[in-house]
DNA sequence: CATGGAATTGTTATATTATAACGTTATTTT
DNA sequence: AAAATAACGTTATAATATAACAATTCCATG
């Protein structure tokens, strides 16, 4: 028995995504509810943005988004949000790509590891206790103290390597 | 009885550095004689400048060295040779800064795993086959198969501890 | 040692990612 | 309703990185 780590599994390409955007809405509302942080119409709908796939979104393609339904909308509208985002941990940030992925256990602060497909760049999430338990062990030879870690795993995704069986 | 990991410690702040800057030339001078890669004068000075210490060393202050000493640079001179080193094994990027490091155990391609120091900025360097394996077995989990890692650890060195211990 | 091809470096311009600083508007509290 | 605070707008600029093409250097070979 163990503890199911993964946070945000690949989906399959035909699952209905709506339904994701709405459960990472539902549940941003109800966090910032409860932590007494304003879901303001913007914020929202720079979620809804990061969640339009399950791939990392950038923050000048949101910018971009914002300015046709928004007119006003620079930089730093978009960096603000996703600070706050990131903050209350809705939002993770793929630092070798320089962008934005939702995430799918917010309320439960951590900092995950990512999956990230070399060919759909689709990203899943994952929280595994054994590895930050191995890593901290690991760390500890070196008599470092962790307290953060970054995890972004580069590869290919099941949908994807299955995709190129075919192709043979 | 384990294999050493660990590719590139944390130094003594008293070490002698100039030591650490000669092995990396030596080594790198001989890898690429060994590949048949030319180690140019200037491939060399960037690398020296990487290595001037054990914190990871921005491009654009590779730059402005050499603006210093050289006159004749701008900014693909520097990233076209810090990308000939990476692409030799001879200096990491550290994403999460957007800056780079020399590698400790150049020679073995790998993409290790980083210690960074919150208060020094000093790197570490493992490179740890337990630590591998048990990412890829997880990655496995979700069928994801693995071909690259980015690792970065943040946290506080001992060094740093032990002296923020006197300071009370 | 001349020369042609390849690798390296120079040069100019520009793309991409992110933040500073300050003013304005909206929201909440009192 | 006024004051305090939070959110957002606006302008400017910083920081990081690449594209495209020209000039130079290096090296193998005739």
């Amino acid at each position: 028995m163990h503890k199911n780590t993964v946070i945000r599994p690949f989906k399959a390409a035909s699952h209905r995504h709506q339904d994701c955007l709405d459960a990472a809405i539902v549940m941003a509302r109800r966090l910032c509810d409860a932590s007494g942080q304003r879901f303001t119409r913007l914020r929202q709908r720079v979620l809804e943005l990061v969640w339009r796939s399950h791939a990392p979104v950038k923050a000048y393609d949101i910018l971009e988004e914002l300015r046709d339904e928004h007119g006003a909308a620079a930089p730093p509208t978009v960096y603000r949000v996703l600070d706050f985002l990131r903050a209350q941990g809705l939002v993770h940030k793929i630092e070798s790509l320089n962008a934005y992925v939702g995430c799918g256990d917010p309320g439960d602060a951590h900092s995950g590891q990512f999956l990230i497909c070399r060919d759909c760049a689709r990203v899943a999430e994952m929280d595994d206790p054994e590895l930050r338990a191995l890593l901290r062990k690991k760390a500890a030879r070196l008599d470092f103290e962790v307290d953060g870690q970054i995890i972004e795993i580069n590869g290919h995704c099941h949908e994807c390597l299955q995709q190129k069986g075919e192709n043979q």
